[in-house]
RNA sequence: GCGCCCGUAGCUCAGUUGGAUAGAGCGUUGGCCUCCGAAGCCAAAGGUCAUAGGUUCGAAUCCUAUCGGGCGCGCCA
């Protein structure tokens, strides 16, 4: 970013994050939990009654041989009471009342509780009329903060992560029953503006078919660098904009519309539901700036430093190893960031009303919100119910593992991207399935190449470092969206083929061979692990839960014939797939991408 | 200087409130289309989980040190 000013999204700021996931999720309180909320709370009854109370630790079976699910917080309660772990996990399983649950709970290792679900259980899974998903039943109202480009170019692969992770998790809040408001917090203020408004001016002020609005801003930061003067224009046009003029904010305005419509093109490419009334700008808290300050300095909070006036909390120490000030106030008046931050968080509390905002940013940035999040704390501008959580995610780096550096203007733009990925997944199209009507290959290949560059990017837990790789996020085999596309389009090519009616299926359907059972077991996790995603903001335990579930449908595909079968298994098949069918579009579109019926 | 994060197969990555034999994909090698779509499936090879200690029934995961990489730290956004 060499020479540029980033956006919210890009900005820099501060540490990254250890990999964490948020503990201890509360159950339902009304009884509807999935399989297993169900068993822990089973199990932990269960262990309570043995007097070595503790967590379940229920999780999916690491290996076939060991059931279906397997609860390893046995070992840990006895230790901590001090008892045998193997016979307390014979005292567990003595006191466990899960009959209607599984159909053989056995202790195993050094105390290991191995599960196997009932079958009639995964049957009443299979039904395709029943409700895939369950609501919430303590919905909350949740801000996702997401996208929040620059507005003073055009967006680019660095982007991608903030927008799509973003958008992933809004989604899965809302299939859950939450109150999702969206908050685009694009960067439409500061010296940046400035920047534009003065080369404007030295291009005649007659430049509006911005078709490249990226060049127009290089320009401007090449000359905001190396010329004096020109600088200076460009932070008299910023006092300028600040100060109301007409005319600075006249051409502001049509940088912003000309910004935001491109912004909006690009998210309806990509499916992404952000919309220009989610649109809260940095500029649109500049009103209460003012006030925020005299907030804190009614709190007692302010302490003037050389002229600016900061926050010190003792939890954050500089480099000189005292007290490290978050600066809300220039010395020269001017407001920060953080005072920005702190305006949107109050209005995040008062007027949205929100119990939990998500903030996806780079993860350079967490040492900002770790102290703006205090200060909102120490300032009571957070309630103590809201959770204020940053979803940081890894830098952007080469393929040489340093850092993504743009040697003037390098950046890949996300249309050129998006143009490449469909361009390629039009031509495997044409030529792995020629029958298909010119429209219908082009409707495939734009889901497919859009799908592979989105799935690319959610699947990697988004703590890591992301190395940019063309050919790696345009890959259409192996773990991408292709594969669970196929394994989809596969399934609807059954029901075609058989000249069957999806939604004719009703009913309970027994798994019994090992390879339906396996996958009836995959399908009924997909409520537990959106509920994970939704509590960790980690999209990609969705998309290996797809991955997972798209290979146990493939290896029952191929093990179990289902349209040659005798018409009992037929029907018990069709049922499977129907479901993994419904799971895999819900999944998927959750996660922003879209199937396609043939590919 | 202070602080944070990361280091897992040739490559890209999963896997952490400590759990059983560390898993995928790509690539490599070898199989499978007269059989519901081969963008698929099966199999093989590939690992001192950076290194060295420690904690304990058990460590990729926790602690300490070292090495390597990235990032951040008073008026940028």
């Amino acid at each position: 970013m060499q020479g540029q000013l980033p956006s919210r999204g890009e900005r820099k700021g501060a540490i990254r994050q250890k990999r964490h996931y948020a503990l201890g999720r509360p159950a339902p309180a009304d009884g509807k939990m999935n399989v297993k909320q169900l068993l822990s709370a089973r199990i932990e009854t269960a262990l309570e009654r043995c007097g070595a109370p503790g967590p379940a630790l229920v999780k999916a079976a690491s290996r076939p041989e060991f059931g279906d699910y397997q609860a390893d917080g046995v070992m840990a309660a006895a230790k901590a009471v001090g008892v045998n772990p193997r016979t307390l996990a014979a005292q567990v399983i003595d006191q466990l009342d899960a009959e209607d649950l599984a159909e053989r709970v056995a202790a195993a290792g050094p105390g290991f509780l191995n599960i196997h679900l009932r079958t009639e259980m995964l049957a009443a899974h299979l039904d395709p009329t029943a409700a895939l998903l369950e609501k919430s039943a303590a919905p909350q109202r949740v801000v996702v903060d997401y996208s929040c480009p620059n507005l003073a170019k055009e967006m680019h692969v660095g982007h991608l992560r903030s927008t799509i992770i973003g958008d992933a998790a809004a989604r899965i809040l809302e299939a859950l029953g939450h109150r999702v408001i969206r908050q685009n917090h694009v960067g439409d203020w500061g010296t940046q503006f400035g920047m534009l408004l003065a080369q404007l001016d030295a291009a005649g002020g007659e430049l509006w078919d911005l078709n490249d609005l990226e060049e127009f801003y290089r320009a401007a930061s090449v000359r905001f660098r190396e010329e004096p003067a020109f600088a200076e224009a460009s932070r008299a046009k910023v006092v300028a904009l600040q100060s109301g003029d007409a005319a600075a904010r006249a051409n502001w305005q049509r940088f912003i519309d000309i910004s935001l419509s491109h912004c909006q093109k690009l998210y309806e490419r990509l499916d992404v539901g952000l919309t220009e009334a989610d649109v809260m700008a940095e500029s649109a808290y500049n009103d209460k700036l003012a006030e925020t300050v005299a907030l804190l300095e009614g709190k007692g909070l302010l302490t003037e430093s050389d002229g600016a006036r900061c926050v010190f909390l003792p939890e954050f120490t500089g480099k000189d190893g005292g007290s490290a000030p978050v600066i809300v106030q220039k010395s020269d008046g001017g407001y920060l960031y953080a005072t920005t931050d702190l305006a949107t968080i109050r209005h995040r509390a008062d007027v949205l009303r929100a119990d939990r905002v998500l903030y996806f940013t780079d993860s350079r940035q967490t040492l900002h919100f770790q102290q703006v999040f205090a200060v909102a704390a120490a300032a009571g501008f957070k309630p103590a119910a809201m959770s204020l959580e940053h979803m940081p995610f890894g830098a952007m780096l080469g393929k040489d593992g340093r850092p993504f550096k743009t040697r003037q203007g390098g950046v890949i733009k996300l249309n050129a991207l998006l143009d490449e990925a469909e361009a390629r997944a039009l031509a495997l199209v044409r030529d792995k399935n020629p029958s298909l009507s010119s429209a219908e290959q082009i409707a495939a290949a734009r889901a497919l190449g859009v799908g592979a560059v989105k799935y690319a990017d959610l699947a990697k837990n988004r703590a890591s470092d992301y190395i940019f790789n063309w050919d790696q996020m345009l890959a259409f085999e192996g773990n991408t969206a292709p594969y669970l596309l196929y394994a989809y389009a596969r399934i609807q090519s059954l029901f075609r083929r058989g000249r069957l009616d999806p939604t004719a299926l009703s009913g309970q359907a027994e798994p019994t061979h090992p390879a339906e059972r396996i996958l009836a077991v995959a399908l009924v996790r997909l409520q537990e692990v959106l509920e994970q995603v939704a509590a960790d903001g980690c999209p990609h335990l969705l998309c290996m839960y797809l991955h997972d579930l798209a290979a146990k449908f493939t290896k029952f595909y191929e093990e179990c014939p289902i349209l040659t079968a005798a018409e009992v298994e037929t029907e018990k098949r069709l049922k499977l797939a129907q479901q993994t069918a419904r799971t895999l579009s819900t999944g998927l579109g959750l996660l922003g991408i879209g199937v396609v019926q043939r590919m």
